[in-house]
DNA sequence: GATTATTTGTTCGTATGTATC
DNA sequence: AGATACATACGAACAAATAAT
């Protein structure tokens, strides 16, 4: 499974192996991941190592930790859809650390920033919110 | 500056000053962020707690790795605007490690799905792409 | 061109704290 | 109360790539 020799850094590999179980089905929406210990010792690699994998789910949106109950597979939310105004922009970016906690963010989860045409922004959850043209 | 008895983390606290930093422009564009090394000497903290923060900031992408000569604040990639086709819609997510590495894109950077009446999705760089609604 | 110094990347180990079961 | 599990923080060592001498 981990092959110490290759190019690709340990960590890397086991966050491949436990994304790959992510999309394959094989771990669930809402299921656990395995202990970091006990990750650890199946690899025979070190607690360090195996907290930059998941590290690196967290970052990508695909795990949630509740601490200290466990890692688990992120369940989608229930997606509002809304409306863009005429003349309005879309991009995307990461909130900061204020932003995350001021609303509630879970970690790997980007914003969407909608520009009025008056320069104005807005602020959407990219896990909750889809726009939408008209 | 850093207060070890606080409440929050010593590496979210550096993570903080170096954002202001980055916000207030005391640190440009392109400008090098100190070293891991000159930044736990000059804090009285280890270079482990370091890169924690900057780890941080990076998956804010507020910064940019270039190994090894340094990390830097990010610089502002040129924004091209796409235009919306009639009933499509507009979400956002981080890209997995596959998909940063097919488009290059940065850390931190998430992408811009659109996805069309009859399902398709399109993915779109969301540092170098701003869709409009005409 | 070769060597040395610098800087980030990876990995290990250890210890302590905190919240949950 | 005790065990479990994640968070934070320290230290250490070596690798790899670039820059400086």
């Amino acid at each position: 499974m981990i092959d110490h020799s290759a190019d690709r850094a340990v960590f890397r590999q086991l966050a491949d192996l436990l994304r790959n179980s992510i999309a394959s089905g094989e771990l669930g929406p809402g299921e656990p991941l395995p202990s970091e210990l006990r990750l650890a010792q199946d690899y025979g690699i070190s607690r360090t190592t195996v907290r930059q994998a998941i590290g690196q789910l967290r970052t990508e949106g695909l795990v949630t930790v509740d601490r200290p109950r466990g890692t688990f597979v992120r369940v989608p939310e229930a997606v509002q859809t809304v409306t863009l105004g005429r003349g309005e922009r879309v991009g995307a970016r990461m909130p900061t650390d204020a932003e995350r906690r001021k609303h509630r963010l879970a970690e790997g989860v980007p914003v969407l920033v909608v520009t009025a045409a008056d320069g104005a922004e807005t602020v959407h959850p990219a896990d909750r919110v889809q726009l939408a043209r008209p």
